[in-house]
DNA sequence: GATGAATGAGGGTTCATTCAT
DNA sequence: AATGAATGAACCCTCATTCAT
């Protein structure tokens, strides 16, 4: 699987000025939505002619693929691989720990990517065959790996003996419930240390038995 | 219940045809989004002609806005609503009790008003500063009467001792983090029962004492 | 010949809005231009339907006719009859006398047509054809009594030995260079009598030999 | 002597499609008027799509604006200002022999942008207002030069001794009488010889005194 | 006679895309 | 590779006109 390095490539394989439409694009898009922006307002902010973004993006279609495509493809499953990486790489320490800094990182993750985001969001929100794509490849990732990592905290009673895909559901969900609404107004970033805060503090309640989260912050 | 159409009153002063005209856009800005529904569409789905749109609503964005305002200005903020009534009206109840049936209420209410909510994100994901004017009105119906509703819980040992609008936002956020999925994919809609008895279960474990959480299952 | 209380017997026999949607026509054609009133604009200015302009107008462009064929028709060629008429009434009179007598009147006349009369003047410059129909009957008008009526002054030695048809232009256009500009710039509606005097001042110093002239002032 | 098209330094900036599409404006706005005329037909005219209309011309009434400022914010001034240079440029001359070379010079100036002259006709007609700027301009001109002009031949007895704002009124008055009527009936182009001995003959019945005239005509 | 909802042709305008330079 | 003039389909919208009530 490609990291999100390798997914940036590509992009660097661009002329400066097509360099400089993915950006505008990126900007744009994000800014006032796809199809309130016009081909003629991405070559002026990327300072080139209008000819010139479809020279390499042969279509305003493609050109949103550019943009969304090492996102969907690259950026995001890296975010659940991660995520669970995180969650699986010490399995000496207690599944509160992991958690808070697992999540901590993926907010940041997801917060440094606003942009991306707010498109990805746009585009599923009218389209949401897009998701099925990638729905079925994270449900593929996170299936084959996901027992094995829960099933070590579930046997030490740290985590709750949930289905893991429920676990994961809930993770996922509360966690969006925080963010999406943050990303897509998107004057104020949200403050990441305060939001993982929060957003553990609640999940732990739900995830974690009252006996082992008196444990975890007692040590 | 009411729904959008019973809720805007001036719709019952329109045509035949005008109604279907709103019904077809409705549908259409649902499906397909603003942008990419033409009015042409629209008059094809409504079974009149193009003129006609216009007729009534004068433009496009006046076409949105009639879909658009009665479910913000009324259905929405009575959601709010009817969430704290619910919550506050039989306080002999346990708080699980009335929680369970608030949540399952709102969650079948929004179910029924997929279409509204669908076209709702997509506007404000272009357009974040739509959601300004609606949120101030809601945040100031909660404030008002928020505090009054939680305290008797909480005095009782039935809900966690959290500032009153914390609890909100985690309720409306777990609630967001289901259902925004869900509608955003709008194949498949939820199965009210289920989904209200993962986001309840869920919602308890972090919002009730582990005590009281039993008592009120025993009963 | 139809005289201008002839020419609004047609307008009578209409019911009162029908009355009404005539002047809401004449305002606003004037105001702002045929093409840029429609018939909305002027079924509301007629406190009416916009099917009830059509009923009696079948169209829009009959309703330009209504309004303008009596000017054109009955009131223009009355103004010129009327302008001979004077000359020639009370041939014992000094020229002099009589051309300022006739000036004015005239004047007077078309300041209190000028909405008519704005109208006329936006036609013809778009559709010059429409003047044909006027200037041949108006030339035969003219032509047929014209020659009588100057030839007992310039016998006298009170005007110019011209051509009288070149009597008539002359006159005309001196009117319509002082007329023109007035009515087209509606907001301020002239002077009579001082537009008479100026005009008719600078008519004799053309059309009157200098000694008649000495002659005419002194009597 | 320049035309609009030679005065407007941009044109030449203009690539040969966009100089068709103003050229055809000019001449579908003179024939059929602005409102008539639909920017299909313009780009059928210029031998274009309709698309390459509003390349450069933004809008209709961009294309109105292009054609138009030219003429009234240089031609027309410049035609206030050559015929008072042209009055004032030899003083030796009898003022009779300048006026009529200055007339001449104007109205053959004026012939030649017939269809500007119409266009800014038909919108003056319509929108009285336009006139406000270009008129408080040429004022400005003529007030700051046209006492010295006049002054020197009033004070040979060659011109009459009125002042002289209303010199210049009644030889425009009387230009606009003779000229307007012509360019409105846009058949016949006017002979110019036989309009200007015309107007200059009837101009210095009023303007001249009678002693200075035979003076003059047996120079 | 009057109404006003409905019509559909046509208008101005935008925009992704092409192509000669 | 880059340009920007040109394109034409499609879009939103207006308007004179009709017709059932």
């Amino acid at each position: 699987m490609k990291t999100l390095f390798d997914a940036n490539i590509d992009n660097s394989s661009l002329s400066i000025k097509q360099q400089s439409v993915l950006k505008a694009s990126l900007i744009l898009f994000a800014e006032k939505g796809y199809e309130n922006t016009s081909t003629q307002d991405i070559a002026k902010l990327a300072g080139c002619a209008e000819g010139t973004v479809f020279k390499h993006f042969k279509t305003k279609d493609a050109l949103l693929k550019a943009v969304l495509d090492p996102f969907v493809n690259d950026i995001l499953p890296q975010v659940i691989v991660d995520f669970l990486k995180d969650l699986s790489g010490q399995p000496e320490e207690h599944f509160a720990v992991l958690l808070r800094y697992a999540v901590r990182d993926r907010i940041k993750y997801i917060m440094e990517n606003r942009q991306e985001m707010r498109i990805f969001i746009q585009e599923i929100v009218k389209n949401p065959s897009m998701l099925e794509g990638l729905t079925s490849r994270l449900v593929l990732v996170i299936e084959t790996s996901v027992n094995q990592v829960f099933s070590c905290y579930q046997a030490r009673g740290e985590l709750v003996d949930w289905d893991a895909m429920r676990i994961i559901r809930t993770i996922s969900g509360v966690l969006l419930g925080y963010l999406i609404p943050n990303i897509v107004m998107s004057s104020k970033p949200l403050d990441v240390d305060e939001t993982t805060n929060e957003i553990v503090e609640f999940l732990l309640q739900g995830l974690v038995p009252a006996e082992a989260r008196d444990e975890a912050e007692t040590r």
